[in-house]
RNA sequence: UGGGGUAUCGCCAAGUGGUAAGGCAACGGAUUCUGAUUCCGUCAUCCGCAGGUUCGAAUCCUGCUACCCUAGCCA
């Protein structure tokens, strides 16, 4: 017997897929032959919104159950409310689930079934399980009962076949106004699932479908068409959020009242993902869109795929963080620091580093030439040397990083400061001997000394510094613009997510003139200060912008 | 006051009667031309609470408690 702490590797991403309560029923089910040896799933999101990392989290899981075990999952749009849903979002669904690294088996539409299910409706009203009732959405309500009290019969249960399935014709053929009638499932109207008490299966929508057109003008409710979708697709498991738990028995009748299939799908729920710092819900995230609070759905502090995606979070972090937060039954609030972790990780390897100083500082090296420029070999990426190094200009004026000086050093500050040496990346120990201020009292300059023999790579010994600090050439450093990224939401005094009024600053910084040549979408360490990404959408030809994706080091503190 | 769920370290999460995995965070310490990385170490005598069964319980039984979901012609 295998190791149950043991991961396998996905065959497809070589990543690590441990094990979940989910592949436990499915194991069990591959035991008992449940399905035969399929592994169906499916990822069914309704069009009406961007994707963001809660979709992330169900998408990974689907698609990789399914290539865990060999089988197949579709991407399945919920299309059965014309109403609320727009083909718009399509091409960022698809688009979204590509660039998570996951290929779809089929690309269904819940639509594509309207004709089965209404065959499967009229069987249901067939065999009496189903009736046209004409009470309104306020009697249905009324007669529902309370989550203590049972409900009343409608008085329209009692129908004859005959007359339900002419009533419900009529229904199809147009012939009565959107909330006239309904379909409903006769089930139990005292049962204390309040999804059993005689749930209405089909609406009237006099509304142009996407797909359908006007073909139809009744469309079948969620748990009504969902079995059937995942039925006539052969899905064997199919995956939800924990509020669909009492839904499952109202799964399980339609499933076993048509009784066409002889292994029918099973509704499996986990928990949805909750992260701190960050709201969720589509409703909101569309508020700030159209606030215009963010700069879209792609807006790099928002919590979509699109906005991670352009924020430069890699689609192996965000897989990597799905699998890390495992999946369970249990509400849970993951801590963001997880995802920043899966991203850092994922970059340290895969990025060169650059010299960018923010806040700058004027350094003039006093004993250095006037004239004279020295190439400096700085590795690309000390992690990994086959990325080689590169060649940047030294010379008597540089600017170093506001952080990196500090004229009386706290405690354990061992950088830049009146009478200290330290090293520069790449050059040479400078120590720091002057600080010259403008009429104001604000720092003009530095005035430092090199010491030549201390130059990297000279092999020089002879004495050690504690500190090393960037730097860029005055004379060649092009001005880029930084847009630094703190957390979208925070919490206020009563522990509610607001949103953060700090939650992006743009800063002017200097960089070595490498970083000329970024072009958009590619990703870099800035020296000290985090991982950054070339604007996709506002870097140009004059301005260079950059996105922060993440700070080296963890700076959210309560 | 019905029904359905869930409770294991600050945050996730394994564990399915044989004596508490792992990750994140945190904290020490070592290495370091990035206070990064790497490294090594610390971090639940205890599994919501109280009883019980058992040689033995986080796992079984009983009774509590807390939190979440649920009364759309949304999904």
């Amino acid at each position: 017997m295998a190791d149950l702490n043991e991961k396998e590797k996905n065959e497809n991403t070589g990543e690590a897929v441990s094990s979940n309560f989910i592949h436990n029923i499915i194991d069990k089910d591959l035991e008992n032959q449940k399905y035969g040896d399929k592994v169906y799933t499916r990822f069914p999101p309704e069009p009406n919104g961007y994707l963001h990392i809660g979709h992330a989290k169900s998408i990974c899981l689907n698609f990789s159950t399914a290539k865990k075990y060999g089988g197949k999952c579709n991407l399945r749009y919920d299309d059965t409310n014309p109403v609320k849903e727009d083909v718009e979002y399509i091409d960022s669904i698809e688009e979204d689930v590509r660039w998570l690294g996951f290929n779809w088996t089929e690309r269904l539409w819940a639509s594509n079934y309207f004709d089965k299910m209404y065959e499967g409706a009229v069987e249901l009203i067939k065999k009496g399980k189903a009736y046209v009732c004409d009470l309104t959405a306020d009697q249905i309500k009324d007669y529902r009962g309370t989550l203590t009290e049972p409900g009343k019969e409608s008085p329209y249960r009692n129908r004859s076949v005959e007359e339900n399935l002419q009533l419900f014709e009529e229904m199809r053929q147009g012939k009565y106004a959107d909330g006239e009638k309904v379909l409903r499932a006769k089930i139990d109207m005292a049962s204390p699932n309040i999804n059993m008490r005689d749930p209405v299966i089909y609406r009237i929508a006099h509304a142009t479908h996407h797909n359908t057109g006007d073909k139809w003008c009744i469309y079948p409710m969620y748990d009504y068409a969902h079995p059937i979708e995942d039925a006539i697709e052969g899905i064997t498991h199919s995956i939800c959020t924990l509020e669909f738990e009492d839904h499952r028995p109202l799964y399980d009748w339609v499933l076993r009242e048509l009784g066409w299939w002889s292994a029918p799908p099973q509704q499996i729920e986990f928990a949805r993902l909750n992260l701190t710092n960050t709201v969720m819900s589509k409703r909101y995230l569309k508020a700030l869109v159209d606030n215009g609070d963010v700069e879209g759905w792609d807006d790099p502090r928002m919590p979509t795929i699109a906005g991670l995606r352009r924020r430069g979070y890699t689609p192996e972090a965000v897989r990597d963080f799905c699998e890390r937060i495992g999946v369970s039954k249990a509400n849970s609030m993951v801590d963001i620091s997880l995802l920043e972790h899966c991203i850092r990780e994922d970059l340290k390897e895969k990025v060169q580093s650059r010299n960018v100083v923010e806040n700058p500082i004027k350094v003039i090296i006093t004993n250095y030439p006037e004239d004279k420029t020295e190439e400096m070999e700085i590795e690309n990426n000390k992690e990994v040397p086959e990325m080689g190094s590169r060649m940047v200009p030294f010379s008597r004026e540089l600017w170093v990083d506001g952080e990196d000086f500090q004229e009386i050093p706290e405690k354990k500050y061992f950088r830049l400061f009146p009478g200290n040496e330290v090293r520069f990346k790449g050059a040479y120990f400078l120590k720091c001997n002057e600080v010259v201020k403008w009429g104001d009292g604000t720092i003009k300059e530095l005035h430092c000394t090199y010491d030549p023999e201390t130059k990297c790579g000279s092999g020089f010994e002879g004495r050690k510094v504690k500190g090393t600090i960037h730097w860029v050439d005055a004379k060649t450093a092009i001005r880029i613009m930084i847009r630094a990224y703190s957390y979208l939401m925070i919490p206020d005094e009563k522990g509610e997510n607001v949103m953060n009024p700090d939650s992006m600053k743009e800063l002017i910084a200097y960089a070595e003139p490498a970083l000329a040549d970024a072009k958009p979408g590619e990703r870099f360490q800035f020296f000290r200060h985090g991982y950054y990404i070339a604007d996709e959408k506002l870097t140009t030809e004059k301005q260079k912008v950059f996105n922060r994706i993440v700070d080296l080091k963890s700076s959210w503190k309560k």
